[in-house]
DNA sequence: ACTTATGCATAAGATATTTATGTATTCTTT
DNA sequence: AAAGAATACATAAATATCTTATGCATAAGT
């Protein structure tokens, strides 16, 4: 892609990730689809959201450690085309933290709906 | 009221604020009530989520600060009853602000209920 | 050959929040 | 009347989460 259009969709795909959310969002992927890989979730996240939300390497990688060490997270090596993928999956702790983690997310939302959607709230 | 019971409703309260939203919220509300002051604001959002979302001062009065010296907000002081009242109000770069802002959280949640809800989306 | 894409990683810096205090007045309950 | 709760502001320290920058390495495209 000639760089002008990549720095034009760099600006337009400049769309705030919230904080707190990215944890949530790879937790819930990983409950759909079984097992990722790291760069498998930066491309998923850009294709389901058209481009929206862009997960930075130096935001997820960490994050997937973290939740890992937290023992949410189970890894495994793979070696594909001589380059390594490590596969995550959730564990049974994963399990039960996403249904919580999705749970938090889904009130948030509601809350600011009502926020920022007054005519739906009762006041 | 009881300290049993008030540790009870701090522990229930305890939904999570998304980092970044704040602004948005603050902004938000002084666009429909024209003017407000702090203590007002938590308040304000705590009535209107049902206790879901909890701003803390620590958090509000330097965001409002900020705000203020961005431009986007204007102060008034008023005493009531012997006590400080700080009312804020949106400038006009603050009404500009208050609908981009807006419109980025919308987004985010629009970005988000794909994710999280995937049987909205396309693929 | 050079660039882009794939795939991992970490460190430094920025930023937004929580938690912990602090001050002072008024209202409510015991 | 005393004590606690609510009202109203404020700030500093600690914490969390993210962006930006950088690094390494292989494969694929141009």
């Amino acid at each position: 892609m000639h760089k002008f259009f990549m720095y034009i969709f760099e600006v337009m795909a400049n769309s705030k990730l919230y904080k707190g959310s990215l944890n949530t969002i790879i937790l819930k992927l990983l409950e759909e689809q079984g097992k990722m890989y790291g760069y498998e979730i930066t491309q998923k996240v850009k294709a389901l959201t058209k481009g929206e939300l862009h997960i930075t390497e130096g935001a997820l990688y960490p994050a997937l450690h973290k939740l890992e060490a937290g023992g949410l997270l189970d890894v495994e090596v793979v070696k594909v085309d001589n380059r390594l993928r490590k596969y995550y999956k959730l564990t049974e702790a994963g399990e039960k933290e996403t249904v919580n983690r999705l749970a938090e997310l889904e009130e948030f939302i509601r809350s600011m709906q009502q926020l920022v959607n007054p005519n739906w709230s009762i006041d």
